[in-house]
RNA sequence: GCCGACCUGGCGCAAUUGGUAGCGCAUCGCACUUGUAAUGCGAGGGUUAGGGGUUCGAGUCCCCUGGUCGGCUCCA
C-alpha cells in the first residue's frame, strides 16, 4: 500500500505510510490526536482508513493532557529532590492536577518554591514524553521499587478507581521522559497517557497550589499520601485569569463577608459548627424566613411545630438509630438511678437531640384516623437539627452542626403523587428565582445496585425512581444522573444553582419516601372505606437556613438586593444643618417599614460614604443645600455613581418599588 | 475522624538567633461642620486561644485541650 487514505477533521487526506500526528497537524497547539475516537499521541502511527481529529491544547482533552503532563513533571522534580519518594497517582483534574507521594516527611511550603523551580528547570529541558508498551511480569521489575505502582498493575482492567490515568483497560504502557540532548530516559512513569510531544509545551502557565493528604485510592482505611496540587494553563495569562477568579471567589467568602459585614459568628465558647446571627445578619435571615413562610401559606401548607429532642424509641422506628448514628449527637439519659455500687436501680430513657424533622411531622399525621379528603397533607416547619458532623467537614454556614431546615412533609395518595411532585418542583424554583438565583439544573440521585444501606423493595424504588425521573425531565432542566447518591429511604431530585460567578451549589432536594410511611404504619381511608398507606415527599428548598444564607452571601459577594439588605438606606447631610431635612425623609421610609437611618456621626460626608460603601448599603441618600431648597435629595449607589436632584416623593417611592420587587440595585 | 499548617487587643497585621508586646483601622474624648471612598489631636484596650512543661527568662521551644484553615474521608 503507497497511500494512507484519512479522514482529517472531517475531510479526506492522503498521507504516506508510516506518517504519524506530527506530519499530519503543523498547528503548534495540537498536542495530541483523537484517532478513531481514542486519544493518543502525536507519534501515534497512523493506519489507513483511521478518522483523526486534532486535540488542541485548549479544548477539555488537551487541557487534560496538558496538566497530567504537568503532573508527571511535578513527579519528576519531587524524585530528583527526594528520591526516596514513592509515587501514588497523578491525575488531571479541574483545572489542575496533583500526585501523591509517599514520603518520609510531609512537604513545606518552602518544597512548593523548590519543586516549582525544578519543574521549571524539567520543562525548559524540552524532554520528550515516549510511550512504551510493557507486560506485567516487566513492569513489575522496572517498578520495583514502586509500590503503588505494583498494586496499580495488579488491578488492571479491575476496579482502578483514581488510578484510571495510570493502567486503562488496553495495553499497560509506561512513559519515558527523554532527554533531547543526551538520548537518554530521565525518568519514567506507569500510565496509559497520553501526554503532549515534550515538555517545554507546558510553558509557564503552571502553579503548584497547595499540599494536603489524601488517603490511598480514596479509603479512610488507607494509608495517607502526601498530595501536591498544581494548576496548568496554555498561557501565562490563562494562568493570572484563573488566579483572579481564585482571588474572586476569595472575595466572596461568607466567611470572611460574615466578619466584615457583622452578620454572623461562631464563637468558640459555643462550640464547632454553632453559628450566632448577629443583628445584621440576624434581620436577613428573618427577612428571608418570612417571605417563605409566606409563600408557602399561598401555597397550601400548614404550619407545624416539633420539639428538638425525642425518645430514641422514635428514632428507632424511622430507623435513623441504626443508620446514623454516628452522625447523631450522644443521647442524653433521663431518669436512669444507680445504687452505691454504681449498678442501674432504675432504667433510664435515653433522649436525642433531632437530626430530622420527618418522624415528629409523622406522628402530627398519625394523631388521628386520616381521610382521603385530607391529602394531601402539607406540613411545613422551619426545623432546627442538629448533627453530629465529623470536625474535619465542618465549612463556615455551609456545613454546620446546627441548622435550621425549611423542611416539609406532603403526604399525598399514590395517585396524586407525580401531580404534587411536579407542582413542588415548580414552587421551589419559583422560589429560588425570589432570592435571586436563576440558573438551574437538576440530579436525579438514585439506588446503588446490591448496597444494603437502602431498605424497601426493588419495586418500590423502581416506582419512585421512574416517577421523580418523569417530573424532572417534564420540568425541560437539564438532568443529570447521580447513581448510588439517593438517601437509605427512596430517591430524590436535587436543584443544583449556579451563582453569580458560575460554582455549582447543591440547593433543595425533594424525595420520595414510600419506606417511612410503612415503618410508622400509615394510612388513610380511601372512598370506598378501604385503608391504604399514602406517599411522603419531603422536600427542603433552602436545604439549611444557614447554608442558604451563605450561599446568598457568595452569590451577591454581600452586595444584598435592597429587599434582603440588612440596612437598606443610610442618609448623608452634606453638613449638620441638613441633618434635620434627611430625618424627615428617612422617618418618612420608616413609616413604610424601610430600614433606613441617618448618619449623625462626627465624621466628615466622604468618610460616612466610604463606611457605607463598605457597608454595602444599597441606597445613599444625600442632601445639601442644592437638594434642601429644592425639596429632593441625590442618590448614591454602590457602585459610586449617583442621580442629584430627585424629588422626595420619588425618591422614596423608588427605594419602595425596589425593595417591594426584590431587585438588585 | 485522618494528615498538615495556623491561633497576638473588635478587625487586619508587626515583634532580630528565646530578652520581657507594637502599628493601622475600629472604640472613647475634645476640636473641626465640610457636596460624593479615610479631618486633626488625645485616651483607653492584650496575663499573645486555654492548660502544663523546658529555661535565669517563652508570643517565640516541647506536650495536652479547644478552635480555625487547606485537603482526604463523610454528608439522612
Amino acid at each position: 500500500m503507497s497511500v494512507l487514505k484519512l479522514t482529517v477533521d472531517g475531510a479526506p487526506v492522503e498521507a504516506a505510510p508510516g506518517a504519524d500526528g506530527f506530519g499530519l497537524f503543523t498547528t503548534k497547539t495540537i498536542v495530541a490526536q483523537r484517532v478513531n475516537g481514542e486519544l493518543r499521541d502525536l507519534a501515534h502511527k497512523i493506519a489507513d482508513g483511521d478518522v483523526i481529529e486534532g486535540v488542541d491544547i485548549s479544548s477539555p482533552d488537551g487541557l487534560n493532557i496538558l496538566r497530567h503532563s504537568a503532573a508527571h513533571v511535578l513527579a519528576q522534580a519531587v524524585q530528583s529532590i527526594n528520591p526516596e519518594a514513592k509515587l501514588g497517582i497523578g491525575p488531571p483534574i479541574k483545572d489542575g492536577f496533583y500526585y501523591d507521594f509517599d514520603v518520609e516527611n510531609p512537604f513545606t511550603p518552602e518544597d512548593i518554591k523548590a519543586l516549582e523551580k525544578a519543574m521549571e528547570r524539567i520543562i525548559r529541558s524540552g524532554q520528550r514524553f515516549m510511550r512504551r508498551v510493557t507486560n506485567d511480569g516487566d513492569a513489575r521489575v522496572e517498578l520495583a521499587n514502586e509500590p503503588y505502582k505494583l498494586e496499580l498493575i495488579g488491578l488492571k482492567g479491575g476496579d482502578v478507581g483514581e488510578g484510571a490515568a495510570e493502567v486503562g483497560a488496553g495495553e499497560l504502557t509506561i512513559y519515558d521522559n527523554v532527554d533531547p540532548q543526551s538520548g537518554d530516559t530521565v525518568w519514567r512513569d506507569l500510565c496509559r497517557g497520553p501526554h503532549l510531544p515534550n515538555t517545554r509545551m507546558i510553558g509557564n502557565g503552571f502553579a503548584l497550589t497547595r499540599l494536603a493528604s489524601a488517603y490511598w485510592r480514596g479509603n479512610e482505611n488507607n494509608k495517607q499520601l502526601q498530595r501536591v496540587y498544581g494548576t496548568a494553563w496554555p498561557s501565562k495569562d490563562e494562568l493570572r485569569a484563573h488566579q483572579e477568579r481564585l482571588e474572586e471567589a476569595a472575595r466572596r467568602d461568607h466567611r470572611r463577608l460574615g466578619v466584615d459585614l457583622d452578620l454572623f459568628s461562631f464563637p468558640e465558647e459555643i462550640g464547632s459548627g454553632l453559628a450566632v446571627f448577629h443583628p445584621k445578619g440576624g434581620i436577613m435571615r428573618r427577612v428571608m424566613e418570612d417571605y417563605s413562610r409566606k409563600r408557602h401559606e399561598e401555597s397550601g401548607y400548614d404550619f407545624v411545630y416539633s420539639p428538638h429532642i425525642s425518645k430514641s424509641n422514635l428514632f428507632e422506628i424511622s430507623g435513623h438509630l441504626q443508620t446514623y448514628a454516628d452522625g447523631m449527637f450522644p443521647p442524653i439519659r433521663m431518669d436512669e438511678e444507680l445504687d452505691d455500687e454504681g449498678n442501674v436501680k432504675k432504667v433510664g430513657q435515653d433522649y436525642y437531640l433531632k437530626p430530622m424533622n420527618c418522624p415528629f411531622h409523622i406522628l402530627i399525621y398519625r394523631s388521628q384516623p386520616r381521610s382521603y379528603r385530607d391529602l394531601p397533607l402539607r406540613m411545613f416547619e422551619f426545623g432546627t437539627v442538629y448533627r453530629n458532623e465529623k470536625s474535619g467537614v465542618l465549612h463556615g454556614l455551609t456545613r454546620v452542626r446546627g441548622l435550621t431546615q425549611d423542611d416539609a412533609h406532603l403526604f399525598v395518595t399514590q395517585e396524586s403523587m407525580k401531580q404534587e411532585l411536579t407542582d413542588v418542583l415548580k414552587f421551589v424554583l419559583d422560589l429560588l428565582k425570589d432570592y435571586g438565583l436563576n440558573d438551574f439544573y437538576l440530579e436525579l440521585s438514585t439506588k446503588e445496585d446490591g448496597n444494603p444501606k437502602f431498605v424497601g423493595s426493588d419495586e418500590i424504588w423502581k416506582t419512585a425512581t421512574e416517577t421523580l425521573e418523569q417530573v424532572a425531565s417534564d420540568s425541560g432542566l437539564e438532568l443529570v444522573p447521580d447513581p448510588g447518591g439517593a438517601a437509605f429511604y427512596g430517591p430524590k431530585i436535587s436543584v443544583q444553582a449556579r451563582d453569580a460567578i458560575g460554582r455549582t451549589w447543591q440547593m433543595s432536594t425533594i424525595q420520595l419516601d414510600f419506606n417511612l410511611p410503612e415503618r410508622f404504619d400509615l394510612e388513610y381511608t380511601t372512598q370506598d372505606g378501604t385503608k391504604q398507606r399514602p406517599v411522603m415527599i419531603h422536600r427542603a428548598l433552602f436545604g439549611s437556613v444557614e447554608r442558604f444564607f451563605g450561599v446568598l452571601t457568595e452569590h451577591y459577594a454581600g452586595h444584598f438586593p435592597p429587599w434582603l439588605a440588612p440596612v437598606q438606606v443610610v442618609a448623608v447631610p452634606i453638613a449638620e444643618a441638613f441633618s434635620e431635612y434627611l430625618h424627615d425623609i428617612v422617618g418618612e421610609l420608616r413609616k413604610h417599614g424601610v430600614r433606613a437611618q441617618v448618619d449623625d456621626s462626627d465624621d466628615r460626608m466622604q468618610k460616612k460614604i466610604r463606611n457605607h460603601t463598605m457597608a454595602k448599603v444599597p441606597f445613599m441618600l444625600i442632601a445639601g443645600e442644592n437638594d434642601q431648597a429644592a425639596g429632593a435629595v441625590s442618590f448614591r449607589f454602590r457602585d459610586g455613581s449617583q442621580e442629584n436632584g430627585i424629588p422626595v416623593a420619588e425618591a422614596v417611592a423608588r427605594i419602595l418599588k425596589a425593595i417591594d420587587d426584590k431587585v438588585q440595585v
